[in-house]
DNA sequence: TGTTAAATTTAGAATTATTCTAAATCAAAT
DNA sequence: ATTTGATTTAGAATAATTCTAAATTTAACA
C-alpha cells in the first residue's frame, strides 16, 4: 500500500461524511499534500480491491467513499442526500434464498429526507 | 404519454433482459420505428417519474431499464451480469427501523455467477 | 555512493453515458 | 388554413472516470 493510499484510508475513515474522489483531492490539497486526481482514483481503486474502503455509486452523481463496516444507506429522493443506518447484518437469510455465495449486498432505502419533506410542505 | 414512451414501456415489460436505453434505440431502429436516443432518453426519464418502469444504475455500466413489479437483483462482481431474484417485500419490517417515510428499496446482492465462478476455477 | 530497474505519480487527452439546446416537425384546436 | 403548443431531433455540451505515456520517486545492490 503506497503512502497516498494510506492517507486516502485515513481521511476517509475519519469522515463521517461521504466523500467524493474530487472531495478527497481537495482535502488533500488543503493539508499541502501534492496529489493529482489521477492518483486519488488510483488509490480508491486499489482501496476498494482490497476490501478497505467502500465505494457507493450515486445514481447521477459523483461516486461516493465510505468505511467499511457493514450499514446500510437512506437516501433522499429529492436532494440526494445519502445517510448511514444501521440494521441488523441478512447476510445470512439472503443466503438461504440465493444458491450461488454471497459476497456482500446493498441496500438503499429511498425516501424523503426531513429538510426536503419541510421544503415540500411549504410549496 | 406519448406513442414512443408507450412502445419503449412495452419493450421494456416484454423483455427479460434488462435493456440499456442504447438497447431500447437499436431495438426500436430494427422494428424500423424513427426514433432518437433524446427521445428514448426523455421517454425513458418519464416512465421512471411516473412509476412505469424502473431504472436499474450499474455502477460504471450504463443504466438498465426494468418492469416495476417488485423483485431484487443479484449482481456478477466478475461480468456484471444483472439476474432477478424475488425475495419477499421487507418495506414494512424496514419501516420499523427508520423514521421517515421509506418510498422504496433497492438491494443488489453481489456474488460470482456460476460461469464465471467456472472460469475462476478452470484457471 | 552511483546506477539501474521497478514502482508510482502525473498532466492531460480520451472515453462514455447522459443531458442540454435550440431548431424542426408534428398535432391539435380554433 | 393558421396559430399554438407539444414532441422530437441532431448535435453540442457536460462531467466523472479511465487511459496513456512521460516524468519522478523509490528501492536494490554493484
Amino acid at each position: 500500500m503506497t503512502k497516498n493510499a494510506e492517507m486516502i484510508m485515513n481521511i476517509i475513515n475519519a469522515s463521517y461524511d461521504h466523500l467524493t474522489a474530487e472531495q478527497i483531492y481537495f482535502q488533500l490539497k488543503n493539508e499541502t499534500v501534492k496529489i493529482s486526481m489521477a492518483t486519488v482514483y488510483n488509490s480508491l481503486s486499489y482501496l476498494c480491491e482490497n476490501g478497505l474502503v467502500r465505494k457507493v455509486p450515486m445514481d447521477g452523481f459523483a461516486d461516493r467513499y465510505d468505511r467499511v463496516k457493514r450499514h446500510d444507506h437512506l437516501v433522499c429522493k429529492r436532494c440526494g442526500k445519502l445517510m448511514d443506518i444501521s440494521l441488523r447484518d441478512m447476510t445470512a437469510s439472503l443466503q438461504k434464498e440465493v444458491k450461488v455465495p454471497i459476497l456482500s449486498y446493498d441496500l438503499k432505502i429511498s425516501c424523503i429526507c426531513d429538510e426536503c419533506s419541510k421544503e415540500e410542505r411549504r410549496n
